[in-house]
DNA sequence: AACAAGACTTGGAAAAATTTTC
DNA sequence: GAAAATTTTTCCAAGTCTTGTT
C-alpha cells in the first residue's frame, strides 16, 4: 500500500559518481508469500541507507595472488608440493592415483577404510589447493582425467507394517506396494497438502492405479471414505519411539550409519579425494512441489539401479551395485562433465545428479569463475548502462523491449524468466512477465506483482524513469491481462545481445553483480567504533538490504508471535522496574540527605514451582503457567550507589532487548542464508574480516568456510 | 530456428545440531 | 539440566543457460 522508493541517501564516504542511479534499488519493501490466509497486509516497510557509488578503485586479481601466495600456507596437508602448474596437470592424475591407495572407494579391502579418516576432517577436498595453481586448462571442456567412486547408497526397501487403512470404517487389505503409497499419505496427514485439491486428486490417481489388479480395487472408490488415521498414529508412535532412543544408543546408530557410508562419501578425482555431495538415492514419496503445481500428490517411484548411469574413469573400476539381483543401468565415460551418477525424476522427466560436494575444486572453480566473471561486469557496466538507456528509444519492438527488460533485470535484479510448461507452477521472471503482473501509478511508479521462483511473491512498488514508465505502458497496450508484457524478446534473445556486450555475460551475471557489489559498498561504511557484537550486527543488516534486493524471504516462523509477545512482557518488566529505580532516585535526592534508602517493588514473573512425581510434559506446563501468571510484587530495599548502578544496567537491558526485538521482528521473513551461499563473493566479507578484526567464523559456517577456502587469503583490501 | 535435453546453480523448508535461557 | 531458541546442514525442487537434435 506505501510506495518505496528510493530514498535519501547519505552523504557518501567517497567520492560520489554523477550518475544518482548507478546502485540498484535495494530498499525494496518485503512482502510475503499469499501463504494460505495468515494476513501478512502489515509487512513492514525496512529502510536503510544506500551508498552512491564509488570509483571502482581495485586491486588486480593478480595482486590477490601474489598475496596468498605470500601467507604462510597453515594447511595441514602432508608436504608442501608446489608444483609447477603447467607440468602438472598431466603428471599428477596418473602419478597420485598410483600412490594414493583408492582405499575408500575399492571394494577389494572394505577393511581398511579408516585409514584415510584424518585426511577428511574439514576440507572436502583433501587439501588440494587448486587455486594456488596458475589458471592453465581450468576452463577447458574436460573435467578429470581419471574418476573413481562408489557411485550411490539406496534406501532400505519398504517394510509393511500392516497397519489397515479403514474405508468406510472397515478395515481394508492392502498390497505392500499399495500399503507404501497409503503411508506416504498418512505422514502428510498434518500438513496442509491434504488440503488441496491437486493433491488429493493426484495421490488417489495414483493410489487408485496401484489398486487395479487386487480386490481393494473394487471397494476403494473416494478418497474421502479412506480414514489414514491409524497409520498416521502408527506412524506417530515410531517417530516417538525414535525420539526416545537414550543418547549414548543414539550415538552409537549414528556412529554405524556414518561406517556404513563411509565409502560413499568420498571419490577420486585425477588421483585426489573429493567429497561427493549427494550420494543418497531419494526416496520415494508424494511429490511436493512449490506453490500451485500441477503435479504435488502424485507418486515419486522408488529408484533401482536400473535407473542410473554410472558416469567413471575408463580405467577404473565400476562401482558395485550395492542392491542384491540388480544392475546399474549404464555405465559411462564422459570426461567433459563433472556428475557421477545420474537418474531420470519420475514426476518430472528431469535427470537428477550426483555432484561432489560444495568444497570440492570442481564447484570451487566455477565458483571462483562466476563471481570474476561478475567482476568482469563491473568494468563494463556503465557502458551497459549508457546503451540500454538508449535502446529504450529504440525504433523496433524488440531492441526496445530488450533494453527495458535489462533496466528491470539490472536494476530489480529480477531474474531473466524463462519460458515455463503446463505441467508446472506457473511462475514468471523478467521475460515473462505478464499485463496482469504490473500496475501503473503516475507519474512512473510501476507495482510490480508476481510469483518468481518457488512461487514466492515478488511485490515491489518502484519509481522507475520516465522512459522506462512510458514504454511498459506502451507494452501493455491493448493486451490482455494474460498477455506477455515483452512479447517480442525472448531469454535467447536477450542473452545472446548480452553476449555481444561482454564474453559471457548472461542475465544471471547481473544479479551476482549487484549482490556482490552492493553488499561491498555497504558494509565500507562500517561505524568505526563499534564493537564486535555490533560489527557482526551490522554485517548482517547489510546482508539482508542484499536479501531484500534478490527477493530472498522464508516463511514466517511458526513461534514468531508468541516470541515477540513474550519479548515484549520482558520490555515491560524491565521498563517497569527501571521507572521504579528513578523513582527511588528521585526520592533520595529529593530528600536532601535526609533518608538514604527506599522501598521499591519490583514486579516479576511467577516462578514455577515443580514436584518431584512431576514429569517433562507438566513441568512444561507449569513452566508455562508461571509465565502468563500475573507478576508478583516484590519489595527491595536500595541505597542511592546500588539504584545508580541498577539503572545503568537495567537501562542497557532495556535498550538491548529493544534492540533485539526490533532485529527479529526486522528479518522475520528475511532469508540470508541464500545471498551468502550463491552472490556474495566471500571474499569481500574476507577482507572485511580482516580489516575490522571479526573471526570470519562468526560469519561463515563451517561449511561455508570449506567451500570458500579459496577465498581465505584474499587481502583486507579486496575491493569487488 | 525451434525445441528438447542436459548440466549446473539457486532456493526455501525441514531436520539436525548447537547455543542460550530458565 | 532440560526446554526453547537459534543456527547449520540436508534435502530436493526449481531455476538458468548451454548444447544437442530435428
Amino acid at each position: 500500500m506505501t510506495t518505496a522508493t528510493k530514498r535519501a541517501r547519505p552523504i557518501p564516504a567517497i567520492e560520489s559518481s554523477d550518475e544518482d542511479d548507478e546502485l540498484p534499488l535495494i530498499n525494496r519493501r518485503v512482502s510475503k508469500k499469499p501463504r494460505v490466509s495468515l494476513s501478512s497486509a502489515s509487512a513492514s516497510n525496512s529502510t536503510s541507507a544506500q551508498t552512491k557509488s564509488r570509483l571502482k578503485q581495485r586491486s588486480s586479481s593478480d595482486r590477490v595472488l601474489a598475496d596468498a601466495r605470500r601467507q604462510r600456507r597453515q594447511n595441514g596437508t602432508t608436504t608442501v608440493v608446489r608444483p609447477n602448474p603447467a607440468a602438472a596437470k598431466g603428471r599428477r592424475a596418473k602419478k597420485e592415483e598410483a600412490k594414493l591407495e583408492p582405499i575408500p572407494v575399492e571394494e577389494k579391502k572394505p577393511k581398511r577404510e579408516g585409514q584415510s579418516s584424518s585426511s577428511d576432517q574439514g576440507k572436502d577436498n583433501g587439501g588440494y589447493r587448486w587455486w594456488d595453481e596458475g589458471e592453465g586448462e581450468r576452463n577447458s571442456g574436460i573435467k578429470w582425467t581419471t574418476l573413481l567412486h562408489n557411485a550411490v547408497i539406496f534406501p532400505p526397501e519398504y517394510e509393511p507394517h500392516g497397519i489397515p487403512l479403514l474405508y468406510n470404517g472397515k478395515a481394508v487389505e492392502l498390497s505392500a506396494e499399495s500399503e507404501e503409497i497409503a503411508t506416504f499419505y498418512a505422514a502428510k496427514l498434518a500438513t496442509d497438502y491434504v488440503q488441496k485439491p491437486t493433491f488429493q486428486r493426484n495421490f488417489f490417481d495414483d493410489f487408485r492405479h496401484s489398486l487395479r489388479s487386487t480386490s481393494a480395487h473394487r471397494i476403494i472408490k473416494k478418497l474421502e471414505l479412506c480414514d489414514f488415521s491409524r497409520i498416521h498414529a502408527h506412524l506417530e508412535k515410531k517417530k516417538q519411539e525414535k525420539k526416545d532412543i537414550p543418547a549414548a544408543e543414539k550415538k552409537k546408530l549414528r556412529e554405524e550409519e556414518a561406517v556404513r557410508c563411509k565409502k560413499y562419501t568420498v571419490a577420486l578425482v585425477d588421483g585426489r579425494e573429493e567429497k561427493v555431495g549427494n550420494f543418497r538415492v531419494e526416496p520415494p514419496g508424494l511429490f511436493l512441489g512449490r506453490g500451485e503445481h500441477p503435479k504435488m500428490g502424485k507418486v515419486k517411484s522408488r529408484i533401482y539401479p536400473e535407473d542410473i548411469t554410472i558416469n567413471v574413469g575408463h580405467d577404473a573400476e565400476i562401482p558395485p551395485c550395492p542392491l542384491e539381483g540388480h544392475k546399474w543401468g549404464k555405465i559411462i565415460h564422459k570426461r567433459d562433465v563433472t556428475w557421477l551418477c545420474f537418474w531420470k525424476d519420475t514426476i518430472t522427466g528431469g535427470s537428477k545428479y550426483v555432484w561432489l560436494a560444495a568444497g570440492s575444486a570442481f564447484k570451487g572453480m566455477s565458483d571462483h569463475a562466476k563471481f570474476e566473471k561478475a567482476r568482469r561486469l563491473s568494468q563494463y557496466i556503465e557502458q551497459i548502462r549508457r546503451d540500454y538507456r538508449q535502446g529504450w528509444k529504440a525504433k523496433g519492438k524488440e531492441p526496445k523491449q530488450r533494453a527495458t527488460a535489462m533496466y528491470l533485470i539490472d536494476k530489480l535484479a529480477l531474474r531473466v524468466g524463462n519460458e515455463k510448461g503446463e505441467d508446472e507452477a506457473d511462475t514468471v521472471g523478467c521475460c515473462s512477465l505478464r499485463v496482469e503482473h504490473i500496475k501503473f501509478v503516475p507519474p512512473r511508479t510501476i507495482e510490480l506483482d508476481f510469483l518468481g521462483k518457488d512461487s514466492i511473491r515478488y511485490f515491489n512498488s518502484v519509481q522507475v524513469e520516465k522512459e522506462v514508465y512510458e514504454n511498459l505502458k506502451l507494452f501493455c497496450r491493448n493486451k490482455k491481462p494474460g498477455e506477455d508484457i515483452f512479447h517480442r524478446l525472448t531469454v535467447t534473445g536477450l542473452n545472446d545481445y548480452l553476449k555481444s556486450l561482454m564474453d559471457g555475460l548472461s542475465a544471471k551475471v547481473f544479479r551476482t553483480y549487484n549482490a556482490s557489489v552492493t553488499l561491498d559498498n555497504l558494509i565500507s561504511n562500517t561505524p568505526a567504533r563499534s564493537d564486535l557484537l555490533e560489527k557482526i550486527v551490522f554485517y548482517n543488516q547489510q546482508n539482508k538490504e542484499v536479501a531484500i534486493l534478490c527477493n530472498h524471504q522464508r516463511a514466517l516462523p511458526k513461534a514468531h508471535g508468541s516470541q515477540m509477545e513474550k519479548m515484549d512482557k520482558k520490555v515491560v518488566d524491565t521498563q517497569q522496574w527501571l521507572t521504579e529505580l528513578k523513582r527511588g532516585r528521585n526520592k533520595i535526592n529529593k530528600s536532601k540527605g535526609s533518608i538514604d534508602s527506599v522501598d521499591l517493588i519490583q514486579w516479576m514473573p511467577e516462578k514455577p514451582v515443580f514436584t518431584e512425581d512431576m514429569d517433562d510434559k507438566e513441568r512444561a506446563a507449569e513452566r508455562k503457567r508461571a509465565a502468563a501468571a500475573p507478576r508478583v510484587k516484590t519489595a527491595r530495599v536500595k541505597k542511592l550507589p546500588q539504584i545508580e548502578t541498577a539503572i545503568k544496567s537495567v537501562s542497557e537491558r532495556l535498550a538491548k532487548l529493544k534492540a533485539d526485538m526490533q532485529v527479529k521482528e526486522d528479518m522475520k521473513t528475511v532469508a540470508l542464508g541464500t545471498s551468502k551461499i550463491n552472490y556474495l563473493d566471500p571474499r569481500i566479507t574476507v577482507a572485511w574480516c580482516k580489516k575490522r578484526e571479526v573471526p570470519i567464523e562468526r560469519i561463515f559456517a563451517k561449511t561455508l568456510l570449506v567451500k570458500f577456502a579459496w577465498a581465505m587469503e584474499t587481502s583486507e583490501d579486496f575491493r569487488f
